[in-house]
DNA sequence: AGGTTGACCTGTCAGC
DNA sequence: TGCTGACAGGTCAACC
């Protein structure tokens, strides 16, 4: 479920509802992807002051040094509910404020919340140390995304997907503004010159804004935090339209492998 | 160091 | 109807 803009707009959902909120309880589920990494009754009393996003990471920062980190794995999501709502069997964590609770549901469990001492601590530096830059700040630009796959024989969908050169980007998005730009996803991430690249990052730029702004995808089961559906489905060109005509050109979209992920593109339009 | 593969876990759907 | 296998939005660890 979760690319960068789902996870975007899951912290403008919940940001509002818990910042400056203090925290009663942390009540945990069955284990998710890492350990919380401290005593669940050690939050009680704290504070948020703040949830920022780096990646596909939330970062719930404390009334200290500390902070939580909130990843939503594959199948994760995120909702504000009433106290006392009963917890469904997939419903793992549930931070509990004074007025209402944080609900991490995860059927895979691949997400996970952390806790972490500070914002240079050895977990923060592992999970989020070699993430790239966020494709919607101004250090985002052709030249960053050059420098960042230069010399690299990977595919450009799988340099994409890496994560060192731009983070935020997943499966979805990156099929997406491949098509945008009009490039063949197996084509090796090195070899890319200027305008090819230039078309990319504008690409990349448009369709997370696109889909922050409508909302986030609803491909499958995603929730945003008021338990409203996004649209980007309505809005997908390529990603799960094998057999379909590519919206540009007519021709059948075509569904292949790449780093065990699948990847659609346009045979004609893309190259 | 860069590239490739397997692993984590559960639900859903297609096919027999 | 029931079983089996493939697949699903992520990303880390281990291997070459």
């Amino acid at each position: 479920m979760p690319e960068l803009p789902e996870v975007e707009v899951t912290r403008q959902g919940i940001a509002p509802a818990i910042t400056g909120q203090r925290i009663a309880a942390l009540v945990l589920g069955k284990p998710l992807r890492w350990p919380l990494g401290c005593a669940p009754a050690a939050l009680a009393g704290r504070t948020v002051q703040a949830v920022r996003r780096r990646g596909k990471y939330l970062l719930i920062e404390l009334d200290g040094p500390d902070l939580l980190l909130l990843h939503l794995g594959m199948s994760g999501s995120v909702r504000i509910l009433p106290l006392g709502t009963p917890a469904g069997p997939h419903d793992h964590a549930d931070l509990v404020f004074g007025h209402a609770l944080l609900r991490l549901h995860d059927p895979r469990r691949f997400g996970a919340l952390v806790y972490a001492p500070s914002a240079d601590a050895p977990i923060v530096r592992k999970l989020l140390g070699r993430l790239g830059v966020e494709p919607l700040s101004e250090s985002f630009t052709p030249a960053h995304l050059a420098a960042a796959l230069r010399g690299r024989r990977i595919s450009i969908k799988q340099a994409l997907l890496a994560g060192q050169a731009v983070v935020g980007v997943g499966n979805i998005y990156a099929s997406e503004a491949l098509f945008l730009a009009g490039i063949d996803p197996h084509t090796p991430a090195g070899q890319l010159r200027r305008p090819r690249l230039e078309r990319l990052h504008a690409a990349i730029v448009q369709v997370l804004s696109e889909a922050v702004q409508r909302g986030g995808s609803s491909l499958r089961d995603f929730v945003a935090s008021d338990g409203s559906h996004g649209h980007f489905q309505l809005a997908a060109r390529v990603y799960g339209r094998q057999g379909q005509p590519c919206p540009r050109c007519g021709a059948a979209i075509r569904l292949s492998t790449q780093g065990q992920r699948s990847t659609y593109h346009c045979p004609r339009c893309q190259r």
